[in-house]
DNA sequence: GACTGCCTAGAGTATATACTCTAATAATAG
DNA sequence: CTATTATTAGAGTATATACTCTAGGCAGTC
């Protein structure tokens, strides 16, 4: 078994290694760009390796969708016992933007990684499913914390999924908005604007008490060049 | 020269079958899955008539999207010289979301369609800011008529930008949320519940004189059924 | 009827993709 | 040390993909 070392000084095995540099190149390239042969290349071992360790393509994909849902299961985990802060939900913005970054090939690709598997397809609904349901959570303790107002059912519904359509799209926003490819340029700043994004979504249902605080709060977000953004400085 | 009859008994040259076949194709299946040969084998003809009307697959996407910008364009021409209706707004809303439907292939697979042709990355950015242009103003038309409160700029720029988000990924999120693969299942009216859900962001925006009408707008486009939406009755 | 310009067929091709198969090498258990 | 199991290399393959090339048909014109 070959054993490489990481930067912590542990050990990983083959097929760590192959979920590890697909995730890398899936998220660099694009995972229609990636073939089990380049996967193979990259980590310098043979495509029967490869093939020893994973069926086909589709089940690397789906083990790094695992992790990902973990992931992001881990970080919306709502306490049910204490009111909640706007410390926390700054945390789970934070965290689902990260978590976005980190598996940003997942959702480059959704429709087509759905179509080709029945497995992920039930997967990603049910973990969707789970996001909606959190955010809609967090927009009742926001309420009972009296940040925002509340609202009736199904208007927060709505709401959590115009945040969920926010979120899920805003990374996809940003690569199409860029002119060319600048890699590098995708910035943690850029990224984090689309927490900007959501906060504009609750600006109008603030609490008086806690208005200026979030708003104080986006503001950190805001886009700072109108460079990249291309919104600001449109013309008809 | 080989002419067909469409139902309107107009004749149809070769090149524009190909336009046609291709957006179909491309809507049903998947742009990725679908070849150029595939295109040429549906229309009956050989691939290398297919090669002489078009330099090749990227030149076929090039002009549909071409056409769907026209299509939106044409659309989303705001008046200048008089205000705005809530019928405009709804006439706006129905004919972004019929386009949307029309070439909802584009959408799906945008970010590789991007970074295959620097032509249509270009266009795409320009044709995204005159979007977002649109939806700005009519926000801005929107306050002027006393429909929604007027807002300050920066803040109706980040609207816009959200409206922009939840219209462009609602087919995908719509198509994701789906169980199996049920073609026809994605119905016009649950593509339009993507308007509930944009005006869903405006609600809080709404002048006392207006709520009650848009609201009553809005209801008309609210998910009938809980089964296939995946929001309404989800658990903890 | 011959010439010309547009259009079409259909075979063919270079490359890529996802994956298989066999044989050999390490690691581990007894 | 030996038997077994786990891991790996690397050549190979069936199929697909995007596209090329040559030959020819068909319509109009003189």
């Amino acid at each position: 078994m070959t054993l490489i070392t990481t930067n912590t000084g542990m050990t990983m095995k083959t097929r760590d290694k192959i979920l590890l540099s697909s995730l890398e190149l899936f998220n660099d390239k694009g995972e229609r760009n990636i073939t089990t042969n380049h996967i193979a290349a990259h980590l310098a071992i043979s495509p029967g390796n490869l093939y020893y360790h994973f069926r086909n393509k589709s089940d690397i994909i789906y083990e790094i969708f695992q992790e990902y849902e973990k992931l992001v299961d881990y970080y919306l985990d709502i306490p049910e016992d204490r009111p909640i802060t706007l410390e926390d939900m700054t945390f789970y913005l934070e965290s689902v933007f990260d978590g976005l970054w980190s598996y940003r090939f997942f959702h480059r690709d959704l429709e087509y990684l759905l179509d080709s598997d029945p497995r992920l397809r039930q997967d990603y609904r049910e973990f969707t499913n789970r996001c909606l349901a959190a955010i809609n959570r967090i927009f009742a303790k926001l309420a009972d914390a009296g940040i925002i107002q509340p609202q009736p059912e199904d208007l927060r519904s709505a709401m959590s999924l115009n945040v969920w359509l926010v979120i899920t799209n805003w990374m996809a926003f940003l690569k199409t908005a860029h002119a060319a490819e600048e890699p590098a340029s995708l910035s943690l700043t850029e990224l984090k604007q689309g927490i900007y994004q959501v906060l504009t979504l609750e600006v109008p249902y603030l609490t008086p008490e806690y208005r200026e605080r979030v708003l104080a709060l986006r503001e950190k977000y805001r886009p700072t060049l109108p460079e990249a953004q291309g919104v600001s400085g449109v013309e008809a």
